[in-house]
DNA sequence: CTTGGTGCAAAACTTTTGCACGGAG
DNA sequence: CTCCGTGCAAAAGTTTTGCACCAAG
């Protein structure tokens, strides 16, 4: 896990401002893993009640041109952002929406085929793999019932 | 490939009506392949000029409710929608936009081990693969200039 | 002084929803 | 007649942008 401290480094050798603000966003991000755009906003506000919609996404699009942050668009819903680490991916549970962390080493297999076939880069950095986890599909036969509570699981 | 034909079929069996309106959506997406909604839109409304952009989704829905197209979503801009057909993939440039279909054979091997080793059942029915094709890689060594219009890049 | 970053408000964009009408079954 | 599907309009949600001000360099 790269802390946000070396994140927080990395903006000012570049000759960016390490305001409050940026401080704020970036450990919100790293308390909760995944987060929306609109989840840091609120998380924010809970200490700094001027924090602005508009700050959270212009320093995201900020942390995202300097590769401190990765986003991850899980469809339909708002999209969500991380500390940029270790290459990783994610098992995303659309029932329960838990998603567990899964290492790069799986991918690079495919990444070579890819390579040598196709002459095809892939940029194989933070790919969400959709899918129902070993628990939702046991939960499933017994109970029927589920379809409302699936938001922020985000235990990552 | 299956073509829109078999899919008017399907609807019809199931006990839906085939209207005007969907062929000429089904016909629009099987022309253009990767297509967002509001293309289809513009695309029907050359020939319909009172298509809306609410039956658009609305037969979106439909159709992907029924497994007859698929959805997929490239990050930041708007969702693109497919034809079903086999299972498969794309890579996607995020550069030129080229998409390269890509077979499902390539990906057997990581949802297997996702089975063996999470007890996941991952859902790759259709997954986008960002990077760099190998022409736009070997064109960005002489040419810097970018094309502006492309919101495909920047997907982490 | 010059510039970057913020807060506020409004806009832009994609997608969804309410409502009434018309045609198909 | 009874619904399904449509067109129109408005709403909802996310993300971006214009503008003025404040503070840092």
């Amino acid at each position: 896990m790269a802390g946000p401290k070396r994140a927080q480094e990395s903006l000012q050798e570049i000759g960016y401002r390490l305001t409050p603000q940026r401080m704020m966003i970036l450990a919100a991000i790293q308390e909760s893993g995944h987060v929306s755009a609109d989840e840091i906003y609120e998380k924010v506000r809970e200490e700094y009640a001027f924090m602005d919609i508009a700050t959270v996404y212009r320093t995201l699009a900020l942390l995202k041109k300097l590769h401190l942050v990765t986003e991850t668009d899980l469809g339909g819903a708002a999209t969500r952002y991380e500390l940029s680490a270790e290459p990783h991916h994610h098992l995303v549970c659309r029932d329960c929406g838990a998603t567990t962390p899964l290492d790069n080493d799986l991918f690079e297999p495919l990444r070579l085929t890819l390579k040598e076939r196709f002459g095809f880069a892939a940029e194989l950095e933070h790919l969400p793999v959709f899918g129902v986890c070993s628990l939702c599909a046991s939960q499933a036969k017994r109970s029927e019932r589920r379809r409302s509570g699936a938001r922020a699981g985000t235990a990552s």
